[in-house]
DNA sequence: CCCTGATTCGC
DNA sequence: GCGAATCAGG
């Protein structure tokens, strides 16, 4: 396979619309993420996020914006090509944690100690020595888990177990995991406790 | 371990 | 020009 115009294009418009270059390697077939990411760089549509100014020296300098003479039909009104906007490319930044809590103090809501057959319950931590933020966080994810049945889970589903396994409302998290772990990021914030955290924590 | 892009260098 | 291998970071 090589870069027909077609397949450029496919490229430039997905890059510019933020996929990564595996998304787009996926998408164009026969091509692997690294040859995209050649390739774009082959292009000069590199840098989606401007984030440089150190060592290495030159670099912004010229936008040859009439250097091209050559056998290439000139792009009359296009939108394209305006190399110019250094402001511009603003990354999309989903990072948004609204964490409005004047009471830190939660009450703990989930916890049932009732075990039905004797069998100890995989280490949850107790509840009075997990951080009030981490409980918190993990109390919002479960409100929005995906509640997935024991079959339902995969490598990349996070295992932390709501409920009581005795019960028809017994499930599991099952939101996106935190990478090598078997919890989401909220999950792993109450299992891994730094023991620093926990220490002497009264009820 | 999963992923990301960046760079190098033989082809 | 091309892209696998490698590097560097999250």
């Amino acid at each position: 396979m090589s870069w027909t115009d077609e397949r450029v294009e496919t490229l430039k418009r997905m890059w510019s619309e933020g996929a990564s270059a595996s998304q787009i390697a996926k998408e164009l077939g026969q091509v692997t993420r690294n040859a995209v990411i050649g390739k774009v760089h082959r292009l000069g549509l590199s840098n989606r996020v401007a984030l440089n100014g150190q060592p290495e020296g030159e670099e912004p300098a010229v936008a040859e914006a009439a250097s091209a003479p050559a056998t290439a039909p000139a792009p009359v009104d296009d939108e394209d090509d305006a190399p110019e906007d250094e402001e511009l490319a603003a990354a999309p930044e989903p990072e948004a944690d609204a964490e409005d809590e004047e009471e830190v103090e939660a009450p703990v809501p989930f916890r049932r100690p009732i075990i039905p057959a004797g069998q100890p319950l995989p280490p949850q931590p107790s509840a009075n020595e997990i951080s009030p933020e981490a409980q918190a966080a993990a109390l919002a994810v479960e409100k929005a888990a995906k509640r997935l049945s024991l079959m339902e889970l995969t490598e990349k589903t996070c295992k932390w177990p709501v409920g009581d396994p005795a019960t028809p409302n017994f499930w599991f998290c099952g939101m996106p995991v935190q990478q090598g772990k078997p919890y989401c990021e909220a999950h792993v914030g109450v299992a891994f406790q730094p023991m620093s955290a926990r220490r002497d924590r009264r009820r």
